[in-house]
DNA sequence: ATTATTTATGAACAAACTGTTGATTTTATA
DNA sequence: TATAAAATCAACAGTTTGTTCATAAATAAT
């Protein structure tokens, strides 16, 4: 097919400003990087940056969204025991990914970062979890503001973890986090 | 004496500054904002601007820097009853204030607004907290990561109640996130 | 009320970044 | 090897930045 071939260029292009991008991240704010440095960096001409991205905005959304599409890739190809503790492995999966993962998942997952995006990653658990809290009957009227509380109180985790190297182990952070997210909603029951 | 005079002028000069910065920052991100620009929405010069700020960022951690100091001296003017419910009392006095300060507070802890300044002030009521945890007996080990689920969990909530236009009141908020967090607590204990 | 001091203004400056264009060269594949 | 796609290069006007300095305006002190 033709689409697949000239794509080797394009991908490349796409890589190396990927690349230079997420170098400049780790030591400068988003706002404080220009379209300039990052050419010069990734060695690209300055017009072919604008042939693929607006900005470094969207670049840093292009990003974003292949992590998304990776990381649901990723919990595709495991399949879970039907034993009732989905939960619990779809959580521990998240942390493997982004353990797998953390030189990107450092600079997109912290603070800096767009909550959007973060949200959108957890989402993929609370999915989850939302059916199993209304099959607990938890109190619909507050059921949004548990929701917010649980999801942010998990990036901030999450953040927390990889700040600290990763120091303790997948299924100890899953753990931790559905144990503090079931143990909060129970009194809302 | 000198300088409570010669701030007159400073006085105007930075309060103009200020509510066209935050005007701006209801429309658009911090990044999107040019010093140009304030300076037109203000009708000062951008000499003047130079004078008193580094750039944008700068001006918005000033901004931050009063409104912690403002809610210190507010919740200072607040005698509580020593009955055992502080945390609850003073939980509430600062969903007031951020109820009465409203139109900064919902730019200034918004999603996009500065992490660090949104842990600085949350940090005021969970100082107390700690307090209480360690009495507890909270363990250790993994009371940071609590503190950080907690934290985050907490600004969560009060993003999603100003973003829904406060719609429930003080009190009610204070006992949700105390719930919230005294009930997630009780699984480490 | 006048003088002295502080602050704001206006204009001008080089430097940098932006976003776009069109002509040209490189690269991949058919 | 021919052809189509992509990257490069140079040039462009337009904007923002940060700074400087002379001047004007506002404020404080005498």
């Amino acid at each position: 097919m033709k689409n697949d071939k000239v794509n080797r260029k394009i991908k490349y292009t796409k890589m190396v400003l990927k690349e230079s991008f997420i170098r400049l991240l780790k030591s400068k704010d988003i706002s404080r990087i220009t379209i300039t440095e990052i050419c010069e960096e990734a060695d690209i001409n300055r017009a072919t940056f604008y042939a693929h991205y607006k900005d470094q905005y969207d670049l840093l959304k292009q990003i974003e969204q292949e992590l998304v599409d990776d990381i649901n890739r990723y919990l595709a190809n495991y399949s879970f025991h039907e034993n009732g503790s989905e939960s619990l492995q779809l959580m521990e999966q998240i942390f493997e990914y982004i353990k797998e993962n953390s030189e990107v998942c450092s600079v997109l997952l912290s603070e800096s970062g767009d909550k959007n995006f973060q949200r959108e990653v957890l989402s993929i658990v609370q999915h989850q979890c939302i059916t199993e809290w209304t099959r607990k009957n938890v109190n619909k009227d507050i059921a949004e503001y548990l929701y917010s509380y649980a999801t942010n109180g998990s990036i901030g985790i999450i953040q927390r973890w990889l700040r600290e190297g990763m120091d303790r182990s997948t299924m100890e952070m899953a753990e931790l986090i559905l144990k503090m997210t079931d143990q909060g909603l129970s009194a809302f029951v």
